[in-house]
This record gives C-alpha cells, structure tokens and sequence, in this order.
DNA sequence: TTTCCGCTTTGACCTAAGTCAATTCACGCA
DNA sequence: TGCGTGAATTGACTTAGGTCAAAGCGGAAA
C-alpha cells in the first residue's frame, strides 16, 4: 500500500463525486478531505483481513476491491465485488464494534480514499444527511445481503448463475444480449458460492439446453425467457 | 392484527425502553410517540410479506417475530427471530427502496409499536444521535448476516447447528450447559437454512459422539470444546 | 516459434443432505 | 383411559454438488 500525496482539493473533489456525500456542505467536504488520504493498493494486496481492528474506512475511487470471507477448508465466499465509482468499503466498523466483519482485496491496482472514523462521526453529526446517505447505502447492503442468503439456502447453482448472468446483462444496458465475464471462473464460482468445476459443467448444461452461447469468457443469451424461468428456480 | 389505544404517555416510555431510542431527548420522544400507534398481532400473524410497500417499520414490545423468506419450492429461510426487548423490525425500506425484503410473521401473540416512516426522518434529521443509533443497529444486523452468509455458503449443518447451540447456551449466562429449545425442529431447520429430518439425524450424531445430551426440547452439552471444535469446522 | 504456467474442462467418484414414506412419540382432550 | 393430531424419528433412496486427478487450451515470455 502507498499513500498517495494528493492536494486537499482534489481530496475534495473526490469526496463530491462520491454520491455518499454528494449532497454535502462546503464544510463538510472540508472536514473529510482534511481527515482523509488516498491510497493506491496493487492487485493482490489487501486493504485489510477479516477481524482484523478497524479505525477508518475507504472509498473505492478507482479498480476494483473484492469483500470476501474465507471457511475453515480454505474455501471463499465472495461478499461484494466493488468497481470504483465510489463505492463504500468496510464502514460497517464505524458504527458497530471495532474490526471488519470480512476481508477485502485489491483484484487490480486500486486506488482508495481513506477516511478514520472519528471525521466521518464528526460531520456526520453536524450533517444528517450524510447519516442519511449512509443509512441508504447500508440498507441496500442489506437488501443484497437478503437475496444472497436466500440464493445460497433455497436456490440451486444453475439458478445463481442464471441470475448473475441476467444481472450483467441489465448492467449493460437495455437489450444487451452478450456479456463479457471480467472474472476468472473461479473468482466467479466464490461470488456463486460454489466452485470452478461447477461453475463449468452449468455453463455446458445451459449451453446444450440452447440457452446460452459461450465462447470463452463471452456469453450470448439466446434464450433470455428460458434463463428467467431457471434463475426463479424451473429445473435445467 | 388490532391496533390498541395506548395513551401518549405510555407509548413515551415504550420509545424510552428501546435501545435505539434511549438517548433521545423529551421533544423527539414526544414527536414519535404521537405518530407511532401499538398494535397486537396474533400467532401465526403476518406483520407485512415480503415485496410488499411499506410506509413504515415496527418496534417489537412483546412476543416474538420470525423474519424469513420463501424459495422457489416453498422451503423458508429464516433471517431473523426477534424476541421482544425492542428491537426494530423492516427498517430497511424506511431509508432505500420502498418495499420489505423479506416477510414477518408473528410466533405468539406480539405487541408492536409501529412508526411511519416520515416521523423517523423528521425525527432523525434534527437528533443525529438516533441515526448513528440506527447506523449500529444496522451495521449489527450486516455482520449478523455475513456470519449466515459465511455459515450457509463454507459450513455444513454440524457446524451451524454446534454454533446455534453454543449461542443459546451464551446467552443463557455463563456457564450455563443445558439449554431448551424454544422452538419447533422445523422452525430450528428453517434458520439453519436445512429440513427438519437432517436436524433429528445431526442431533443424533452428536450424541452418539457424547458431545450433547438429548432429552426432549432439552440440550444438555457434555464437551463444549468438541462442540466449539465441531462449530469451527472439525468434521463429525 | 516453442515453452511454460495458469486457467478451464472433463470424467470418475464420493458425500452431505434433501425426499418420501412409515412409524413412533407426546400431549391435550374427551 | 384411550384417542387423535402434530411433531419427531428413522430408514431407504436420490441427487446436487464437492473432490481428485488427468487432459486440454491459450496467451505471455523467451
């Protein structure tokens, strides 16, 4: 990890592209770019290790940071996949307890603003809104957090990655039909909660059943309807 | 589901007795003691189902709420069981989204205190301690939830079932080696996010292991370091 | 080009856990 | 005291998906 000597004002600049604080004061943003440093983090190298002591959080500016937690085999179940624009990562600490919940790493060089925990309670006090905006933030947390529990408890493997599939698409755009996996398969599989052969023996029986085309890490949709009816549970 | 007429005062000191509220001071106690109305659900009883709109979240009083969701074959997966003391139940869609992620049902008769969600923010806005206690409240409840995530996902039903037991007995107080079950098998199956049979065979096992004592709705634990072993992954 | 090395695929196998069905148990009620 | 109902147990069976091992493939480096 490098800490990056950015100017106060890009600091700044940073924290009012960052929609947690967009709609935040002149002073606000001053409090935090004061508190705050960049940070720039290789591929590979982690932010921080679950349980590990907390005293700030960061925001994703640039890369992609990758939440995950480890099982007692070695096994990883991936949490949350963040892509810059300025997501926040590991503020659960602030507000509750003293270490993070899971740890995080860098999949590319990365760059992160840091912000310590007393500044962001500082402003927050003063500015509600922000405790709004995070409210916000951790609310959706919540909400995906409810969906994966109930994909990994009631929902078989060809239903997740129908699902993930689906999800990609729509992030492209409208009638978007081919998708492109950023991934390795196996990072993939730890985000399905599963693992690498399985991940490739689904693409194959979806590919048979004509509903998707795969060419090496490009997928096409053939069959958006039918991938619907498999990620709400129909058998393959 | 009745709504009781519980005088301003009263419904006051239910807002003082709860945790996230203990802080607040006389005029936010007032403001949301006049928009909040207590109501008695019955066992069996629906508070709100999941995907439905919500306008605002409920105070659990007395009894206890099963939080859960359904899966494509009508298996549940319970999220939450919330045993009075006055903890919050659906306040997610009071700050993201509109709808309930999940649906709540009453186990025994509950008393609840519901608030809308505009008093909170009102509220919220002018006494920022109350959002940093939510903040807690929620950032609480995402651990919980990494730690299911984690269980449901790298664990098998061994360890989750050890781990369930050694919280009970936690909770009980120190030292504490018997515990009851409150609950139905299949309720207890349903948080462990498996079927009732697959219980009644892992209880089995660990007793045959002379690890727990069976004896009804009574556990009576016999090696609580081969059952934390067990809870961390060591196979049965 | 050739050579790796890491990703991916595939097959054979195994195991945890779900399904289905048949008892058995426990407790309230007549 | 027996009866009935829902819970719990148990057994036999099936299946999804994890494990292990062996190829196959593809792109970067030499």
């Amino acid at each position: 990890m490098k800490t990056q000597a950015i100017s106060l004002s890009e600091r700044a600049e940073i924290l009012r592209a960052t929609p947690n604080f967009a709609g935040l004061g002149e002073t606000g943003v001053q409090a935090l770019a004061e508190a705050g440093t960049v940070r720039e983090y290789e591929a590979e190298e982690y932010l921080f290790q679950q349980d590990e002591a907390a005293t700030g959080f960061h925001i994703v500016i640039e890369g992609a940071v990758n939440v995950h937690r480890f099982g007692p085999d070695g096994r990883q179940q991936v949490l949350h996949v963040f892509e810059g624009g300025g997501e926040l990562c590991g503020e659960v600490p602030v507000f509750e307890g003293s270490t993070y919940p899971a740890a995080a790493v860098a999949v590319e060089t990365s760059r992160t603003l840091y912000l310590p925990r007393d500044a962001l309670l500082t402003v927050g006090r003063e500015h509600p809104e922000v405790l709004l905006k995070m409210l916000a933030t951790l609310s959706l947390r919540l909400r995906r957090f409810v969906g994966l529990i109930d994909d990994l408890s009631l929902k078989d493997v060809s239903a997740r990655l129908a699902k993930h599939l689906l999800e990609l698409a729509d992030r492209e755009g409208e009638g978007t039909s081919t998708v492109r996996l950023e991934t390795t398969k196996s990072v993939l599989a730890s985000r399905l909660g599963t693992i690498a052969e399985t991940v490739s023996r689904t693409f194959r029986k979806l590919q048979t059943s004509e509903i998707i085309d795969v060419q090496g890490r490009e997928i096409t949709i053939r069959d958006e309807a039918g991938l619907r009816d498999i990620a709400a549970g129909m058998k393959l």
